[in-house]
DNA sequence: TGTCTCATGGAAAGCGCTTACCAGATGGGA
DNA sequence: TCCCATCTGGTAAGCGCTTTCCATGAGACA
């Protein structure tokens, strides 16, 4: 037994309870709305040395309302039996005396059933994770179940560790968001993930991950992916730039091998394809602003190089996420060159608190709260409605349109 | 037994492990290089119809290893007491094979102590409360603990029921970020969260709260807040600003009663009133975008009153908190003004992802990751090596600038 | 060789709940 | 009046662990 942790049984620490009438601070029993057990704060007093009390236990709450734990239970806990009115009444009432708060461990040990549901993210300070994590928050607390949260940096391994730990607290449900990587340096890790994340759906747990499905996982119907289809939206946004926008055109991508910037390029170039237009320059980097930022500096660069001659001349900048453009357009403003009057500038993602940037970033909008959402709501519900998709679009604004 | 939950005994449910001669995916026992028992995936195949099988047992392990419970427990979950290294390793072989990962639900319930951490924010979604949770976060890996998410919408009627779930949980600690409200038609919820606060801390829990102590809650030393000096840094930025700002001043502010936003504006007036510089008018609006939105479009409206006339009229507007301030930059841009040349602007908390903005906002710095950190390691440590405080500092940029 | 002390593995008693099953009561129909 | 179906509360057996206590065996020392 260590010493001084939540629920430690202190021996003997007798415990006294006033009744309602010595002064309790709360107005009468006026707020006992919601079918949830009325939880006032009982006045308690240690008798010995110990200020610390422990949480009351269910069969205190029986013994004090004069019937046994099963009852208690039913009563206090929902169940397919309601006992009779009056001693459901007297439980309560007991209830709220002692302040009785259920255990939800030893409920999850005793239901097998946790409420639970792991949440995995890249970096919850990037604004496109922490939408998508108020997203699946508002879906848990909508189906009642609680979050927790693992960030992870990116790295497979890092991610499996996070299933682990959500396995071990036996979590209903795993959401994973953010890009996979096909790199070969994380095909082991990538491996172990994919064996863990197995292994956890064989033992009843649901998965759902945001973009693209999790390489050597099969695809069964507890394990759903909430596919986002970069390749076609991105495609979509090369053809709309491509409308108007005459001169070349540059990709500032991620890391290769990071599949939702390698979606973004591939699907990017095709859109330019179709247009008739020849494929752009590459430039890979960091997938964050500062990766954007080095990009920027290494296109201003060549931005300058070529002149800055004839519009037909001028650089349309594709980064592969919102948070990157906004790196680009800091690299470029840095080396004294404006958006768009040097060069267009597009992201992907539709960050929301981008969009009060000037100049304002064409972008393909992404409803992330949304996707967070689906992706919580399907790792719950049994209908499995068939592979889930969300929708998004092109959406085009100041940073590219003509100087 | 509800029927398709984690952990379900289904009962006979034969289970098979082949051994690791049968085809295993994994390049031999090459990376148990940490401590923690190594999880291999088991292949194991269900004999009956169930196609899902339970996560296997200590009992199971000991079984297999042909040891008891007690010894299985003392080598695979941390003990003082170490059996002998031949029967230790062949317990480690049959949680290998087994694929054995402890049910934390059950530690939590045999220990008394469950490496949960709850957090509770306003809105996950925002900046400055994912950056908070982002050292929360990192806190928590560090100290081996599991964080769960809550989000409130910053009204303490859901403040206290997340409290509830967290005791409810048996949380080791809760950290709550976000400004209080003093505002009356809060008092009861707030009174109730005190109460259920302190019921919490009675059974042990730890609390850390960010920013301003609740109110009712007696500082224990299971109680800690993390103190931000908005007053002080509001009133630091101020007598910055009046050293080169001659003309009036205003104060875009949330609502009457936040008390994050109070503190500001009173520290920005008793900053001006330094400076020897009449008090400012204050609006208040909603403490985020839009509601710094709304003010800008009112301030606007002044100033173009005012005639834009010398530079001695010169508005120098202060939002109490970053995401407000970007709120007023648009809604002063919408309506043809331009910063710093028609009205200086700053903000406060230095937002990471604001840093961007052109022109770029003069804000106070805070350390916001750090405090995540510091309110969490508080909760987790015993030494209360007294009200622990943050730096701050202010940081001037081009939006307070002379045109 | 005998006694005492350690070291070590196992038995068993919980931790705080849920729920299958049981026994007693109740009421309705024959 | 009797029997059976039904309802209701209680009893007890877990859920999967940890940890105390005990029994046994091995050394240590005289």
């Amino acid at each position: 037994m260590e010493s001084n942790e939540m629920g430690k049984r202190i021996p003997n620490a007798l415990m006294m309870t006033r009744g309602h009438e010595s002064g309790n601070r709360f107005p009468a029993d006026s707020y006992d709305c919601n079918n949830r057990m009325l939880l006032k704060m009982p006045e308690t007093v240690a008798l010995n040395e110990e200020l610390s009390v422990t949480a009351s236990t269910l069969s205190e709450v029986a013994k004090l309302a004069g019937v046994s734990p099963a009852t208690a239970s039913r009563v206090l806990n929902g169940s397919a039996r309601t006992p009779a009115p009056e001693i459901a009444e007297r439980v309560r009432q007991a209830a709220d005396t002692l302040g009785y708060i259920a255990n939800a461990q030893a409920q999850a040990l005793a239901k097998s059933s946790t409420g639970l549901i792991g949440l995995i993210v890249h970096d919850i300070a990037d604004p496109y994770f922490s939408a998508i994590a108020q997203g699946v928050q508002a879906a848990a607390r909508q189906e009642r179940r609680m979050v927790l949260l693992a960030t992870t940096n990116g790295t497979p391994a890092e991610e499996k560790e996070a299933v682990a730990a959500f396995a071990a607290r036996r979590a209903e449900s795993i959401v994973i968001a953010g890009s996979r990587s096909t790199r070969s340096e994380d095909a082991r890790a990538n491996t172990e993930l994919a064996a863990e994340l197995d292994r956890y759906c064989r033992n009843g747990g649901r998965v759902g991950v945001v973009g693209q499905a999790i390489l050597g996982v099969g695809e069964t119907d507890s394990y759903r992916t909430i596919a986002v289809p970069n390749e076609r939206l991105a495609q979509d946004l090369a053809r709309e730039l491509a409308r108007t926008h005459k001169g070349p055109f540059a990709i500032v991508a991620g890391p290769e091998g990071l599949t939702t910037s390698d979606e973004r390029v591939m699907g990017f170039q095709r859109g330019l394809s179709d247009a008739g237009q020849p494929a752009a320059d590459v430039v890979h980097v960091a997938f964050n602003r500062n990766g954007g930022f080095d990009a920027g500096i290494e296109l201003a660069w060549r931005i300058k190089a070529s002149g800055q001659s004839a519009p037909e001349q001028r650089l349309c900048i594709f980064a592969t996420n919102d948070v990157m453009a906004i790196g680009v357009a800091a690299a470029l403003r840095d080396q004294g060159l404006r958006v768009p009057h040097d060069a267009s500038l597009a992201g992907f993602d539709d960050i929301e608190w981008l969009r009060d940037f000037r100049p304002a970033l064409s972008t393909v909008s992404l409803p992330l709260e949304e996707i967070g959402r689906l992706a919580t709501i399907a790792t719950l519900s049994d209908d499995d409605g068939g592979p889930a998709a969300v929708a998004g679009s092109v959406t085009l604004r100041r940073s590219t349109s003509s100087p």
